[in-house]
DNA sequence: CTATGGTGGTTCAAATTCGAACCAAAGGAG
DNA sequence: CTCCTTTGGTTCGAATTTGAACCACCATAG
């Protein structure tokens, strides 16, 4: 059991700044998408995910890895998703048990509706505040960081 | 009204990578505290905060605002620091409607036993995989971005 | 075929969250 | 001094969240 590896003083200043950053802007993105679309931030994420998934379709324990949601929470949150017509449940061909979250035409329709309003945002109060190599950092540090806690492997399939 | 600002690839990259790592990694440290020290994370976020302010003490709405959570959310919170004896509410002396929330002897202790084990998961998943640039670059980043949010002011007081 | 262990999803109870409504007190204006 | 608007905090109700318990089904070993 050695020392405690204390933050110094740079280390401090970058970990507060990430986390009021980080937590303002999760703060902002739910105002917004709620007051514009009725949507939360796991909602919309869902749809966005589900309209690059091939057949716009997906498993539910697959989904809620790439939300980062627990599967109750998932499962909460495409329920009220098929309650608004976005999203639909069809069972998995290969597997009676599993069940596909399938995005529905009004789901896309909702989603390219709401996404500009979504990455003003995201733009306004994150990525316009990048130049490229800023931008091309904080990729790299942000992968490093997903990759550790065990992200989905790229193309876990 | 112009055309959508789309994210082009890198961009994309860039804030998936984020929205990623940052879900995982409050996940990650949800989790270790909960278990090693029954704390929320924006219960030790107080703690900090308060531990390093002047008479170890703050106004409830400028801490809410420090640690970036509703009034409501931070009353409920310090409602729950209070049973555990880790903070005071007192009386503010300049104004008569203002409370007072002052970290505990016991609350220092306790913030003092939990910091190692929280401040390693920091450094696992995060600050350790940063060299030197990085980090100066990642802060200089969450800096701008905080401050497009409107975060606090430096010493606002 | 049948027992067994593991996985996919949902359900349930408990804890949190937020915003809106509300009360008390401060700060000015007249 | 009194009225009125603003600010500090708490309370309340509704929406979400998570982990644990649970059921159904795949898969592998006998």
């Amino acid at each position: 059991m050695k020392e405690t590896p204390w933050l110094d003083e740079r280390e401090l200043d970058a970990w507060l700044a990430y986390l009021t950053a980080s937590h303002l802007l999760e703060r902002r993105i739910e105002e917004q998408l709620k007051a514009d679309s009725g949507l939360t931030h796991d909602q919309y994420e869902i749809l966005v995910r589900l309209s690059s998934a091939p057949g716009r379709a997906m498993r539910m324990t697959e989904l809620a890895r790439m939300v980062v949601v627990s599967k109750s929470g998932l499962t909460y949150q495409v329920g009220g998703l098929e309650k608004k017509g976005l999203v639909e449940r069809t069972s998995c061909p290969s597997d009676d048990r599993g069940v596909m979250a399938v995005l529905t035409d009004e789901g896309t329709r909702c989603l390219e509706r709401t996404a500009p309003g979504h990455l003003a945002v995201v733009r306004a109060y994150l990525i316009d505040h990048c130049d490229p190599d800023e931008l091309t950092t904080m990729t790299r540090i942000m992968r490093k960081a997903a990759t550790a806690m065990g992200a989905f492997p790229p193309t876990s399939a």
